[in-house]
RNA sequence: UGAGAAGGACAGGCGGCCGCUGGAGGGCAGAUGCCCUCUGGAGGAAAGUCCGGGCUCCGCAGGGCAGGGUGCUGGGUAAUACCCAGUGGGGGCGACCCCAGGAAAGUGCCACAGAAAAGAGACCGCCGGGGGAAACCCCGGUAAGGGUGAAACGGUGAGGUAAGAGCUCACCGCGUCCCCGGGUGACCGGGGACGGCACGGCAAACCCCACCCGGAGCAAGACCGAAUAGGAGAGCGCUCCCCCGGAAGGGGGAUAAGGGUGGCCCGCCCGAUGCUCUCGGGUCAGGUCGCUUGAGGCCGGGGGAAACCCUGGUCCCAGAGAAAUGGCCGCCACGCGGGGGACUCCCCGCGGACAGAACCCGGCUUAUGUCCUUCUCAGGAC
RNA sequence: CGGGGCGUGGCGCAGCCUGGCAGCGCACUUGCCUUGGGAGCAAGGGGUCGCCGGUUCAAAUCCGGCCGCCCCGA
């Protein structure tokens, strides 16, 4: 029985190779403050990486948001269809200081992607 | 009560669920893994990277020049530009705060204004003499007065004089030197001699003096594995000696060209089918270690005026790597706003700053919420 | 981690080393010229010199400390 709320190291890209990969491949989908990249792929698991670059903020802020990003992945992973990897790239902060916000702009979307 | 001055403390707490990450133990698989339990998991500034060290490497870092830094005195320290105590000067009614080598080594600068801006001089003026009818002009003396400026070559009084002037004198101020006393010292107190005053300001201008500084930085550095290439061009040099050996050859030494030693010079070191430069090609932002026990925290005892030091006991207290310390919820405190009820209680809503470790320490600086202590001044009441 | 540069009218820049007046080009305003516009000519307005302290009689300039932007090297 595999954790179904877990997030381990497994489920996280963690070389610039990985995400240069997914951003030059995958497909591309803007929401209001992120700009995803979704590339699907053989093996089942899904994994999520995050990026927030310099000029979003400081580092506290950058943190916090890529904590968020993270939460958000992890709480609805399992809507969502097996064997892809999503990029995430922040663009701006404004107005996304709840979790709810994050979460919803994320599922918005990632809705093409999602299980029926 | 208001306005201040100095210093200190904390960084909401408890619980539940879902997660992340270091360590220990255990289980499954036994090949990298997976699971369970226990336990640790941001700061006072973790920040800026402005100083100082530790640590690591660099062909041990020696001398001189250059360069950079610091700058009252004494102490503390691994060290400092930091800290403590003191000295002198300045600011403030005060609590307190701020500043700090040398301008009688040299060079330079001091706009405008002003006669003159640093060792020279005189615009107006004052005085004397001469000329002229007069206005005034010429020569000489003078630096008290006027005016300018941020700054003008001591101040007051008296004598003196044609008018004046430290020209002379008294007092005050100033400088240099000497003596006595106190202090480790910066310096302080007292006395004397000399100088009529020659000593304007700026060294965050060049500079002088004293002291300090080798260079890089955990992407330091060590190990393991993988991959690519054993390339092209240019420059310089291809010498001598000794040992082993029958020889092929091997070993050692001295040099050359050239290179290294932060820059330059000396010195030192490396250096023979060699060295250097350029071009081209390749390489994983691979893994492990470094990596957290340290000038360490806490509780005592002793020394010291303090910073701090000595000493006994006790504790182990973050170690990531696209980078862990998060999310949701409840309750209790706290603050603010509103409402009810009324004299200290209830309900609702909102809020909690600055900010995230990246090799580690000691400082500095900057950002920031709340609370406390001591002190000063002003007003009022008793 | 180490190093360098920049910040001055609306825009692009000089002035900073060697302290005293903030200047140049474009743009803007007004007038002339033109039938009108452009160009040209002539006048004119506009700057907390990134911010805060300090040195100095005097700071865009010198010395500290902050802030923002940009660029290198490992």
């Amino acid at each position: 029985m595999p954790r179904r709320f877990g997030l381990s190291k497994k489920e996280r890209l963690r070389h610039p190779r990985e995400f240069q990969l997914v951003i030059r491949r995958g497909e591309r989908v803007a929401t209001p403050h992120f700009v995803l990249f979704v590339l699907k792929k053989e093996d089942p698991t899904r994994r999520v990486g995050i990026s927030v670059g310099r000029k979003i903020g400081k580092a506290v802020v950058r943190n916090r948001m890529k904590r968020l990003l993270k939460e958000a992945f992890r709480l609805n992973k399992e809507k969502l269809q097996e064997g892809l990897d999503l990029v995430v790239i922040v663009r701006r902060t404004e107005g996304l200081e709840k979790m709810e916000d994050v979460e919803r702009e994320l599922l918005e979307g990632l809705r093409p992607w999602r299980v029926a």
